[in-house]
Parts: structure tokens; C-alpha cells; sequence
DNA sequence: GACATGACCAGAT
DNA sequence: CATCTGGCCATGT
């Protein structure tokens, strides 16, 4: 049923260059995912495969649970982090995008 | 169908 | 910066 949106949002995630990062809401959009929480919904079902740690919430910190984890591998992919947070002014990927609306190739 | 839960978001206080 | 409020919508009980 909603295999398509599954897949959808993990290709997007998956077409995240590294050292970028993306907020939920920017995947959300992109994927045409109906709700942010979709994004979230589908990464903790099969993100397994994704690097999910590019994706973080729209103030720039990530879910409380991952936090840690999150900001090492960012880190190591050269994305600092202070304070826990991410400069999104800096790092966002969707800046590249937003004016397309869409990614080219994606459909 | 009602109700609760969750890797969310934006605006107001 | 901390909370609250309303909106979002799939999933499971």
C-alpha cells in the first residue's frame, strides 16, 4: 500500500551526499511524504539500509534516542556538530534542491 | 471506529 | 531556552 512512499523517502534519504544533511519536513517534501512523521515512521522500519544519520530534525538536533550516535557518525562524515546541533545554514542538502521542487530522475 | 503512540513541525507564550 | 497548542498521519490495540 504505501510502498510507494516507503520507497520513495528512502531514496531520497539514500541520495543524500555525504557531509550533507536534511531535516524530516525537507525529505517529507521531497518524497511528497504526506506528514513529516512518515519520514520518521519509515526510517525506524527500514532505514537499516539508509544513512539515516543525514537526517535530522528541522532545528537542526536530532531524536533524543539516536542523538549520540548520530552526531558521531555526522562527525566522521565531516559534518560538526556544537551543542548537539547541526548548522543547517551550512550543512542543509535541501538548499540545492528547494528551488527544483523536485530531484531530476526520481520519476 | 475510538484511542494511544511516535526517528515531526511551526507558531505562540 | 522551556512549554504548550494544534496539525500532521501511519500503525497497532
Amino acid at each position: 500500500m504505501d510502498e510507494q512512499l516507503h520507497e520513495m523517502v528512502r531514496e531520497v534519504v539514500r541520495s543524500i551526499p555525504s557531509g550533507r544533511v536534511a531535516t524530516y519536513g525537507d525529505v517529507a517534501d521531497i518524497a511528497r511524504a504526506p506528514s513529516p512523521r512518515m519520514v520518521g515512521a519509515v526510517l525506524n522500519q527500514d532505514g537499516h539500509d539508509l544513512p539515516w544519520h543525514r537526517v535530522l530534525k528541522a532545528n537542526g538536533t536530532c531524536a533524543p534516542h539516536l542523538a549520540d550516535e548520530q552526531l558521531r557518525l555526522l562527525r566522521e562524515e565531516g559534518v560538526p556538530s556544537l551543542d548537539g546541533k547541526v548548522d543547517l545554514r551550512a550543512y542543509r542538502w535541501e538548499d540545492a534542491v528547494k528551488e527544483k521542487e523536485e530531484p531530476p530522475g526520481l520519476w
